[in-house]
DNA sequence: CGTGAGATTTCCT
DNA sequence: GGAAATCTCACGT
C-alpha cells in the first residue's frame, strides 16, 4: 500500500471522508513498532453551516489546528475523560476535519491491548471494542493531547491509500453524539464491517 | 449483548 | 452555568 499524498486531504471533506474508507491509519512508534489500523468509519465536519463542528464559533486554541494546514491530526479532549482524533482537510483557514471512529487492528493488536487494557490477553468483548469507537481508537494507539497537530505525511503517522482492487459497500446515516445538525446524512462507514461503531440507520451509498 | 449512571475539560451563553 | 463529535462499569438477559 502507498501512500496518500498531501492533495488527497485538499478535497471536499464528505469526498475524503468516504474515501479514507479502506485506507490504513499507521503509527511507527520510536522504538520501531508499528500500529495498523483498517479505517471502518468516519464523520466529516464543515466549515461553515455545521451547528454540530468544532469549527462554527471560529478559532479557539483548542480547535486552532482545523484552521491550518490539511493533512494533519486534530485531536480534542471532551467529556473529561476521552481524546478524539480528526484529519484536517480543505484549504488552510477552512476549519474542515473528518473523526476517525472507528478501526478494524491490523498489526501490533498485542502493542494496542497493552496501551488500552494494560494487558497483551483480551476476551472476545475486549478484542471487539479494541477500536471500535473515537476515543477508543485513541487509546489504543497512544494517541492524546501531544499528538495534535501531527503531520500525516512526515514522522510517526500515515496513511495508506485502500486496495482498489477490494470494493467495499459504504453506508451513511446521520452523525453519532451530536444534537444539532442531524439532518446531514455525514457519517459513513464500510457496511457489514463488524468493527463499525453503532448501528447502521439510514442505509444508502 | 442491552441498559443506565458517572466521570469532569473546554467553550459558549 | 451547562452541554458536549464518549466510554467504563455494574448488573440483567
Amino acid at each position: 500500500m502507498k501512500e496518500v499524498p498531501r492533495n488527497f486531504f485538499m478535497q471536499d471533506v464528505c469526498s475524503v471522508a468516504k474515501k479514507l474508507l479502506g485506507c490504513a491509519f499507521v503509527r511507527e512508534l520510536s522504538d520501531g513498532s508499528r500500529l495498523a489500523g483498517r479505517i471502518v468509519e468516519t464523520e466529516a465536519y464543515a466549515h461553515s453551516n455545521d451547528p454540530a463542528s468544532h469549527s462554527r464559533s471560529g478559532k479557539t486554541p483548542r480547535n486552532a489546528v482545523m484552521f491550518g494546514p490539511p493533512g494533519h491530526l486534530y485531536v480534542y479532549f471532551t467529556y473529561g475523560m476521552h481524546y478524539c482524533c480528526n484529519v484536517v482537510t480543505g484549504a488552510e483557514g477552512r476549519g474542515e476535519a473528518i473523526l476517525l471512529r472507528a478501526l478494524e487492528p491490523l498489526s501490533g493488536i498485542a502493542l494496542m491491548a497493552v496501551k488500552r487494557y494494560g494487558k497483551k490477553d483480551m476476551n472476545a468483548r475486549e478484542v471487539r471494542d479494541l477500536s471500535r469507537g473515537p476515543a477508543r481508537l485513541c487509546r489504543a494507539f497512544g494517541i492524546g493531547r501531544e499528538q495534535n497537530g501531527a503531520d500525516l505525511c512526515s514522522g510517526e503517522f500515515r496513511i495508506l491509500q485502500a486496495d482498489p482492487a477490494a470494493e467495499i459497500q459504504i453506508g451513511c446515516s446521520s452523525r453519532i453524539g451530536i444534537r444539532e445538525g442531524c439532518s446531514h446524512p455525514w457519517r459513513f462507514y464500510i457496511q457489514n464491517n463488524p468493527w463499525v461503531s453503532g448501528p447502521a440507520r439510514n442505509v444508502q451509498a
